[in-house]
RNA sequence: GCGCCAGUAGCUCAGUUGGAUAGAGCACCGCCCUUCUAAGGCGGGGGUCAGGAGUUCGAAUCUCUCCUGGCGCACCA
């Protein structure tokens, strides 16, 4: 934070100055626009302290205010406002100008960051549902990149538990595996649609039928036992769902530095509830080996994670906290930051607890949720078409690379599929990172659809101005001056986006990200709208504003890399 | 029942440790292409921040209460 951080010097100088507690000081952006461009409250504060008039408490310290970049003015009661002036903006713009990494301030404390995504589920075709893990994920991993830190990512693949019980044998009814089971000396390939049809339908029938349940939870553990042929079943599905996660998970400009899946973590299964075991920290309830995490001070209910079924089958918890031992052998990651919907948020406190109680993941760990929230239709549960089914991704993309094309058309741009899918893409995820995560949001598919206004392509086409303009300039451009109040405000602008980096990877608000370098494409269109760079006749002018406006695409196009959104030359 | 989260413009959402006149996009109305991409720019209307009480110089923000909705509560993930 650049300029905050020089102007709550400049105030704790006069703090002291005024014989004022300087840790009052506090300097924020300005609520006024019209009148400042940051602002300081603090006078407040110190008149309570201090028991003085705050009027004469901000005076006093405007008094004894010693800068010459900032213009400190007093506002009625007691407001501190603080204009910055035009040369320190320019040197500011030249200054980040001139720099690689536009001055994105370093973490003082780079880390080893390994994010889990939460376990897209094999046994069936990727869906809506799991839309926000890898674009939430994704950006989180640049952003933390971005500011100093080492992050490795793992898809944490949903593959083995009942939902792989269940697939294979609905399967094995319905006559896909014959060849498996030495009924046929044909092999029936399994396709992602069998796989779309049998998952479901087998899901539905172990909830009403008891027979089919026992079959189920019986293939599920002999594939965790690795018998044949549950396991080359296993390994048949698994191989053509990852293609096909892959795939589509690309088309987002999502990618993972590891395709494991819970069923990597069954070597360390074993030694995992060894560990449990020799600490005393099991016990047997109901059949089940589980470990108690209730603690004293618990307000909200609390249940032991269970580590063995009764039929000594693995769960979810068995899965995640041997894939923290993994980890801790191989990666030994700082922070471990799950990427996965809010209503696992109970089972994470679980892990976190039984991996902390058994020093599975050491004291100093950071284990993290993003517990993000889930997209809702208009009726306020996770959304679904009108006849109740879910939407696959592969549709979702698909539609939006329709509309990008009708649009593209109008402009007389024909063919470009890649294109096309940019803006699509830029599209949705612009339009789901915008919202704060932590929350649930209403899916609006004209929404997601929207080109116009704060979207994603309207970032895109802010860019493809510039990129458009700059290389129909004659000129060579280096120094920034900024003179007018548009040049002020995407000045202003750039900054926050810039603090935005800080503040974003300290509580993962990626919508900050959206809404400033929203603010910073919109104040630039201003400015290119009332100012005419190209027809200038003032060559000095002329060329500042075409360095400023290299600046800003610059800066936008760092914010898009974070967002993982594309910045095509033409739309 | 217990617990967690949410309720802000017609719609979808922001709102940084409590600050000045609560913002944006969409939708609606009006203006701006003989000049760099109109997927744009400028202006306008639109609010009991669910309701009530409290703390404070100051509350959408903190506390209490109440209403409504969502989610979670051991052998699913």
């Amino acid at each position: 934070m650049i300029v905050k951080n020089e102007i709550e010097e400049i105030l704790k100088n006069a703090f002291v100055k005024s014989g004022f507690d300087k840790d009052l000081v506090l300097c924020s952006y300005s609520s006024r626009p019209e009148s400042c461009d940051y602002q300081c409250n603090s006078a407040f504060a110190v008149s309570k302290k201090y028991n003085i008039n705050p009027k004469i408490v901000a005076e006093t310290i405007i008094k004894n205010i010693e800068s010459d970049d900032y213009e400190f003015l007093f506002s009625a009661p007691a407001f501190i406002n603080i204009k910055i002036n035009n040369n320190k903006l320019t040197m500011l713009a030249n200054s980040i100008n001139s720099s690689p990494s536009l001055l994105v301030e370093q973490t003082k404390t780079p880390q080893k960051i390994l994010l889990d995504y939460g376990g897209a589920n094999i046994a069936k075709e990727l869906h809506i549902g799991h839309l926000r893990s890898p674009l939430i994920g994704e950006s989180i991993n640049r952003l933390l990149k971005l500011v100093g830190n080492t992050c490795v990512s793992d898809s944490h693949l949903g593959d083995w538990g009942l939902q792989m019980g269940t697939t294979i044998a609905q399967l094995e009814e319905d006559g896909y595996l014959d060849y498996y089971f030495g009924k046929s000396k044909v092999k029936k390939d399994i396709t992602l649609e069998s796989l779309n049809e049998e998952y479901p339908k087998g899901s539905k029938r172990i909830k009403v039928d008891e027979a089919f349940k026992d079959k189920v939870d019986s293939y599920t553990l002999l594939l965790q036992q690795k018998a044949s042929p549950y396991y080359e079943i296993f390994k048949e599905i698994r191989e053509i769902s990852v293609k096909t996660i892959s795939k589509n998970y690309a088309k987002l400009n999502c990618f993972f530095t590891y395709f494991y899946g819970e069923s990597d973590a069954d070597p360390y299964i074993e030694r995992t509830v060894n560990i449990f075991k020799e600490k005393g920290l099991t016990r047997i309830s109901e059949g089940a080996l589980v470990v108690d995490v209730v603690r004293e001070d618990d307000t909200e209910p609390m249940p032991p994670a269970i580590l063995k079924k009764h039929n000594g089958g693995d769960l979810y918890a068995t899965t995640d906290l041997a894939t923290i031992l993994l980890r801790n052998e191989t990666e030994k990651p700082d922070t471990i930051i799950y990427v996965v919907d809010k209503r696992q948020e109970l089972h994470f406190k679980q892990v976190f607890r039984a991996a902390k109680l058994s020093g599975i993941s050491p004291a100093n760990q950071k284990l993290v949720h993003i517990a993000y929230g889930t997209m809702n239709g208009t009726d306020g549960k996770p959304f679904k078409t009108r006849s109740g089914e879910t939407i696959k991704l592969e549709d979702i993309i698909s539609m939006l690379t329709t509309k990008a094309k009708e649009k593209l058309s109008q402009n007389g741009i024909e063919n470009d599929d890649k294109l096309a899918l940019q803006i699509g893409v830029a599209s949705m995820k612009f339009g789901d990172l915008s919202n704060t995560y932590d929350k649930d949001y209403v899916f609006n598919i004209d929404k997601f659809c929207s080109f116009e206004g704060k979207t994603g392509p309207y970032l895109q086409y802010t860019s493809a101005r510039i990129k458009s303009l700059l290389s129909k300039a004659e000129d060579k451009y280096d120094k920034i001056e900024i003179t007018t109040n548009d040049e002020r405000n995407i000045i202003l602008c750039l900054l926050k986006l810039l603090d935005s980096y800080e503040f974003a990877s300290k509580d993962y608000s990626l919508n900050t990200v959206c809404l400033a370098v929203y603010n910073l494409a919109s104040s630039y269109a201003t400015f290119y709208n009332n100012f005419k760079i190209l027809t200038c006749e003032d060559s000095k002018k002329r060329k500042s504003a075409l360095a400023l406006s290299s600046l800003t695409l610059k800066a936008i196009s760092q914010a898009l890399d974070v967002l993982a959104i594309d910045i095509p030359d033409r739309m």
